[in-house]
DNA sequence: TCTGGGGTCCTAGGACCC
DNA sequence: TCTGGGGTCCTAGGACCC
């Protein structure tokens, strides 16, 4: 049986196939072929592979819907129910009462993912895991391996499944493309955009559907009549360019099917960082600055696990209001302590907030590393860091001591969890967060 | 009880140097 | 002591992604 597939047409995901893929004939693929694999409800899928239980009902991974908790992942079950991503939890709630709800195991995540990514390892040395649950391939065909992309990608769904969770996959010429037709099916679709298609099947699309063009884009894009990627691509490129900077040119290309962006691995961590929303405001300083240490011993800890340290210190404060206002500073050297760190982030707030004003989050971070990659000594003494002396804790300025106390208090945590040692200051504002699930990839690896 | 937490990248203005 | 321009670093804010 002969068959060709148009560009639209989107084959059966490959536990559907009754004769399986590798018995059809496929057009001949010439030129660039770019899979993204996208992990299906991924967070809500683990759960339910681990509690039998669960299968076949809705579950929602989020934070509690009393404290200002939104929902990470909702089952497809749930999904029905109209609860998606991001959705505050006290809406999921009311939408499907009958939830089954987690705040998530994410170690466990973590371990699935990894065995997946695993899988597209083995599959092409060319991944870029843009996501805990998603990764871009480059499979295009060699002088070596004249393999076709569709069957790659139904090969790896197969794979996938055998793990117990479910994937969706995109083929088209270009990361743009690829990344579009996966969002086409789900969940367990495979969708496939043939070389030359891209027009036709980027032309009807809203613009939204394009990834770097988020509401405010949108709307500017809305106010000038635009409102599909084949208006876009229609666009003239000066004038996107006036509206969105050298953004605009890439908006362009990428309407029109020319985005060329390779396929590469980026690991190099660029920032770490913590954030905690609180279910109470907080507005005294002491609340502040005991939370503030909080999430500056997370970081800290966090650092030191990667091997990293930072010459760039932040502070962000949101208030109820929901506005935004952060600082940085760079510090005279890197370092990965909090006890050095905290004490100026205690004045750099002080730059952004006065008492009686209530603040809703508050986060930490740092950046300017090195290079991105292990440092051998990341323990630096605290008067090199502190700006001044008063920055200083007086009960640890020795540096040695202190080494030694982080180091412990670091094994204590391994042993027995985040909130099994506290400095002092640390210890107000308990149970006073949100909690929720981050999907970057650099907490993955 | 409206809207989390972890990131990346871009912009625009100012300081500073050559 | 009249003047511009480029490069780099730093800072605050914002858009966007999963």
């Amino acid at each position: 049986m002969e068959r060709e597939f148009t560009p639209q047409e989107k084959p059966e995901a490959a536990g559907d196939a009754p004769q399986g893929m590798g018995t059809l004939a496929l057009a001949p693929w010439e030129g660039p072929a770019i899979l993204l694999v996208d992990l299906d409800a991924f967070f809500a899928s683990v759960e339910q592979l681990d509690h039998p239980g669960w299968r076949g009902k809705p579950v929602i991974v989020g934070g509690d819907a009393d404290r200002h908790g939104v929902v990470s992942t909702a089952s497809y079950e749930a999904r029905a129910f109209g609860v998606h991503s991001a959705m505050p939890s006290s809406t999921a709630r009311r939408l499907c009462p009958q939830a089954i709800w987690t705040r998530g195991h994410f170690d466990r995540y973590r371990e699935v993912s990894n065995a997946i990514m695993g899988i597209l390892r083995d599959e092409t040395p060319h991944v870029q895991q843009v996501s805990i649950d998603e990764a871009f391939l480059d499979v295009s065909p060699t002088a070596v391996n004249r393999e076709h992309p569709v069957d790659i990608a139904a090969r790896i769904q197969r794979r996938v499944e055998e793990l117990g969770v479910t994937c969706s996959v995109g083929v088209g010429t270009s990361k743009t493309v690829a990344k579009i037709a996966s969002d086409m099916d789900k969940p367990r679709g495979l969708t496939v955009v043939y070389p030359g298609g891209e027009r036709d099947f980027l032309a009807p699309l809203p613009v939204r559907a394009m990834s770097g063009i988020g509401a405010a884009a949108e709307e500017k894009l809305r106010a000038r009549g635009i409102r599909t990627l084949g208006q876009l691509a229609d666009a003239g490129e000066e004038a996107l360019v006036r509206l969105f900077g050298k953004n605009g040119r890439t908006m362009h290309v990428r309407a029109l099917g020319g985005d060329d962006a390779p396929v590469e691995a980026d690991d190099e961590v660029k920032s770490v960082s913590n954030e905690m929303t609180f279910a109470v405001d907080l507005t005294t300083r002491e609340d502040v600055e005991a939370a503030l240490a909080t999430i500056a011993a997370k970081v800290g800890r966090r650092l030191r696990r990667k091997g990293l340290a930072g010459r760039t210190l932040s502070v962000r404060v949101r208030f109820a209001d929901r506005s935004v206002r952060s600082v940085q500073r760079q510090l005279p050297r890197p370092t990965d302590d909090e006890l050095a760190y905290t004490p100026i982030l205690y004045r750099m707030v002080r730059e952004l907030w006065h008492p009686g004003t209530p603040v809703r989050l508050l986060g930490v971070g740092m950046s300017g590393f090195a290079d991105g990659r292990a440092v051998q000594e990341s323990l630096f003494p605290v008067e090199e860091v502190a700006p001044s002396p008063d920055d200083v804790e007086p009960a640890v300025a020795d540096a040695g001591k202190r080494r030694g106390l982080i180091a412990a208090t670091d094994a204590v945590k391994d042993r027995f969890g985040e909130t099994a040692v506290r400095f002092g200051r640390e210890l107000r504002g308990e149970d006073n967060t949100t909690g929720s699930a981050s999907k970057n990839p650099a907490d993955y690896k």
